[in-house]
RNA sequence: GCACCCGUAGCUCAGCUGGAUAGAGCGUUGCCCUCCGAAGGCAGAGGCCAGAGGUUCGAAUCCUCUCGGGUGCGCCA
């Protein structure tokens, strides 16, 4: 069912179709007008554009267009008045029976209000996100990008997409070789032999240990002076796999599951790159060349060498970049080109969240899908920015070399999934974000995961008294009361956030528009408090019925917001 | 040096695909409540939307430059 908004905005559309047809304005026109709530509630329950914008089309100033457009959109059933306001704004006062039926719409619809259906679509929207290095467990980094990856992809599917969940495993390359050396070692150790400190440039930290001892289990003393050759594709083949296996537990205690694990190693015996290669080449966007040097800082050991360059600055890079190094192995870009290039190949669309740390290589990749797919599948990288951690306003300290970093289990261990997730969602990703372990766990209403499972707990806590009232069925939802149906307008904006939130990517609005939604609904339930005769549940059955139903309606609204966030909603509070 | 992100109330932040008088929470000021429908409520003060140009009927929002803060930058991953 569309939205309200959709709905009158095919009233706007047949009222400008209307003015057309009588000569008022031409039938060709670039202006697409708006329909949206003002700001001021004074101004009505909508406000169009349309007449500001086609003022010039028209020839004609925008009061009086505006003026011929209200005649026509005021005898639309939906709207009660229609009247210009201000420079030529057209605000439009809904007929009241149309909240009364959206309320109506939200409880037939139950959770699923505002959901989308599915989109006539032939290949899923990709989500990319995490793809943490398979070197360790996911430390507090990851967290961010993991929960908005995961709350994106929900609100994608809840917006009608088919939607693929991928984790991009980088199983190739130096570090994992160094992940591998580095189970050695704790082999080495688990058959007894004293090891020592770990050397520079191995991982140091104890959870490698517990690998090392099941190869030695396994394997007994087989490897343990036998040259790196022998034992090294086995070694990194199973600290990968042990790797992958910690960081699954990390994303499940956050409730995240991918679809897709795509190995990087696999995708180099494939000759997945070469491909790519050969592609470019025969586009002339792949060269033989040699880099300038780097600006800025003096760099001694500079050698100008020839390399396979990709084309970038053709597509608004600054500099070309290389797809292989001189030794002809592939660059990180290589093969993350390559990558995109398949995953296009399965998908409508391409979303990767990425930490902000690698805001320099986006220009790249972004060039390269183009290449490669002409543009053909829109590519999107979404870049969070850091999270730094605190423990009561003081910042907790993390040093890389001790390792000692927060890791994603402790901070899950210690607040919940719920509230991690949820925290992670109460800042745009384009901002820093500031996680305070005490600040996350406080019940008051500064705290916004706190402030919506509140409101939530508190309708259930009202729907469970109510099961043992006789309530009249239907409920008369015409004897709601203005503050009331103002709780109904802003749960009918529901599914248009949803749009808004799905065009731009950004599943914070929904963290945003909850804390809204229950501020408004703590607002009438206070209300009750001042007054008995406000409460939900009261003397006359006909109004706690009402009342009831639009409770439950914000309830399904809120279960729909915090589903799309990956967050429980909470029965009781504790 | 270059690139990207950010700069909105005292603080933390929404709003940014252009719309009317720029919002919320905290803090602050005043009043009310002490109710287990607990873990407060109502009202007020507080703004050159970093600055300067530009685009337009209209700019916090788009463009250019400047200033300030953050992040990153090499055949690394």
């Amino acid at each position: 069912m569309p939205s309200i908004f959709e709905r009158i905005e095919s009233r706007v559309a047949e009222a400008i179709a209307a003015l057309e047809a009588d000569g008022t304005l031409p039938a060709a026109h670039a202006a697409v007008p708006v329909v949206e709530p003002p700001r001021d509630p004074s101004h009505g329950d909508l406000a169009t554009n349309a007449a500001l914008a086609l003022a010039k089309a028209a020839g004609m100033p925008p009061r009086e267009l505006g003026t011929r457009l209200a005649m026509h959109l005021a005898r639309a059933p939906e709207i009660a008045r229609a009247e210009v306001a201000g420079p030529g704004f057209v605000n439009l006062v809904l007929d009241e029976s149309v909240w009364l039926r959206e309320l109506e719409a939200i409880l037939a619809a139950g959770d699923a209000y505002g959901r989308r259906p599915p989109r006539p679509e032939a290949l899923p929207v990709n989500v990319e996100y995490v793809s943490a290095n398979p070197t360790g467990p996911m430390h507090v980094g990851h967290c961010r990008g993991a929960v908005v990856g995961d709350a994106l992809a929900n609100l994608l599917a809840f917006a009608g997409h088919r939607v693929v969940r991928e984790y991009y495993v980088n199983d190739a390359g130096a570090q994992v070789d160094a992940l591998a050396r580095s189970v050695h070692l704790r082999y080495r150790e688990a058959l007894g032999e004293a090891v020592g400190p770990v050397p520079e440039g191995l991982y140091p930290g104890d959870y490698l240990k517990p690998v090392g001892e099941a190869l030695a289990a396994e394997f007994g003393d087989r490897f343990q002076a036998a040259p790196e050759s022998e034992w090294l594709p086995l070694f990194r083949e199973r600290a990968v796999a042990a790797m992958m296996d910690l960081i699954r537990a990390d994303l499940a205690a956050l409730g995240i599951r991918h679809d897709v694990f795509t190995s990087e190693a696999e995708l180099l015996k494939r000759g997945a790159p070469q491909m790519a290669e050969a592609r470019l080449r025969a586009a002339g966007l792949v060269y033989d060349g040699t880099l300038p040097p780097p600006k800025g800082e003096v760099m001694e050991d500079w050698e100008p060498v020839v390399l396979p360059l990709f084309r970038a600055t053709a597509f608004g890079d600054d500099v070309d970049r290389p797809i292989r190094k001189s030794d002809g192995s592939w660059t990180y870009f290589g093969t993350d080109m390559a990558y995109h290039a398949e995953k296009a190949a399965r998908s409508s669309a391409m979303i990767d969240i990425w930490g902000a740390d690698h805001a320099g290589t986006v220009r790249r990749i972004e060039a390269a899908v183009a290449a490669l797919t002409g543009g053909s599948v829109p590519f999107d990288v979404k870049l969070v920015q850091m999270v730094r951690i605190f423990r009561g306003g003081e910042p907790v300290r993390m040093s890389k070399r001790a390792g000692n970093f927060v890791t994603l289990a402790d901070v899950v261990e210690e607040v919940g999934p719920d509230v991690t997730r949820f925290m992670m969602l109460t800042k745009r990703p384009e901002s820093p974000l500031d996680f305070d372990y005490v600040k996350a766990l406080e019940q008051s209403r500064e705290n916004p995961v706190f402030y919506v499972h509140y409101a939530h707990a508190r309708i259930r806590s009202v729907e469970r008294r109510a099961e043992a009232l006789a309530l009249p069925s239907p409920p008369p939802l015409d004897r709601l009361d203005g503050e009331e149906r103002g709780l109904v307008k802003l749960m009918a904006q529901w599914p248009r956030l949803v749009d808004q939130a799905t065009a731009a990517r950004e599943p914070h609005r929904v963290a945003f528009y909850l804390h809204d939604l229950a501020s408004a609904f703590h607002a009438l339930w206070n209300r009750g408090n001042d007054d008995p005769a406000y409460r939900i549940l009261g003397e006359d059955p006909g109004l706690s019925a009402a009342r009831l139903a639009l409770a439950r309606a914000c309830a399904h609204v809120l279960r729909a917001g915090l589903s799309i966030m990956g967050v429980t909603a909470a029965e009781a509070l504790r």
